[in-house]
DNA sequence: GCGACAG
DNA sequence: ATCTTGTCGC
């Protein structure tokens, strides 16, 4: 029986088929710098509501090097998968790819909150998501899925090699002092050492580099009406809706 | 066999 | 990820 198929990024699969595809899709991952003039960086983030019975899948543009906001999408959908560790891409993805559909920009380079190669079968949900869509990604998570490090030292922008089977999967990045490191890894199209300097130069004053950090504030809806009773910068603004 | 386990 | 109060510090 011939059937309309459904969009590919719409699949609800079995543990043991997401697996085997992984390892069939982790060799396609290109580790090298295929990035080219970069004029638009996107950060990438899902989270949830209703307990996780719906998703919210956020991608937010910013114009390098301004790092202005200059696109935003908040797309929300029934969640279809549970999560399951080293399978996370199955569960976000969907959510993120119909996002991704009602961007009017290309980004030329995309932050993804999770792993990127830094993942058992080297396929995490930032070397999915930019081998679906064939843009340079990098892999921005925080906190460990597997491998192993050295201490990192205190100060901002040290890092040390993430390892794992005796193999350099990733970077744990001091982004603050007195702060929990970050684990950025490749995502796809793009070198280790280029994928560190990209998340320091996306750095303003918090941990996370902003792209992700404003993906995540709004995937978890912590928008403007955050309070903070005075003293600093005023509260941050949201220009663009939401 | 036992522990670990992105978000 | 989400649920959640107060609390420590610049």
């Amino acid at each position: 029986m011939a059937s309309k198929r459904q969009p590919l990024h719409e699949w609800t699969i079995e543990p043991e088929s997401a697996i085997a595809l992984q390892k069939l899709l982790a060799p396609r991952i290109v580790c090298c710098d295929q990035t080219g003039e970069i004029s638009h960086i996107a950060g990438v983030d899902i989270g949830f509501e209703e307990g996780g019975e719906t998703t919210r899948a956020v991608i937010v543009v910013m114009r390098w090097p301004s790092l202005e906001i200059v696109e935003r999408v908040l797309h929300r959908t029934p969640t279809r998968m549970p999560y399951i560790p080293g399978l996370l891409s199955f569960r976000e993805l969907p959510a993120a790819l119909e996002a991704f559909e009602q961007l009017s920009i290309t980004p030329d380079l995309l932050m993804v909150d999770g792993m990127g190669i830094a993942h058992p079968r080297r396929l995490g949900i930032a070397a999915h998501l930019g081998l679906w869509l064939d843009i340079p990604a990098i892999g921005v998570g925080k906190s460990r899925l597997c491998g192993r490090n050295d201490e990192v030292p205190e100060a901002r922008g040290s890092w040390v090699p993430l390892t794992h089977r005796n193999e350099t999967i990733g970077a744990v990045l001091r982004t603050r002092e007195q702060v929990k490191p970050l684990y950025i890894s490749i995502g796809h199209r793009i070198s280790l050492e280029r994928s560190i300097h990209w998340v320091m130069q996306c750095l303003t004053r918090y941990k996370l580099p902003e792209p992700t950090r404003q993906a995540d504030r709004l995937a978890s809806r912590r928008t403007a009406e955050t309070r903070c009773p005075e003293g600093d910068a005023a509260p941050e603004q949201d220009t663009l809706p939401f």
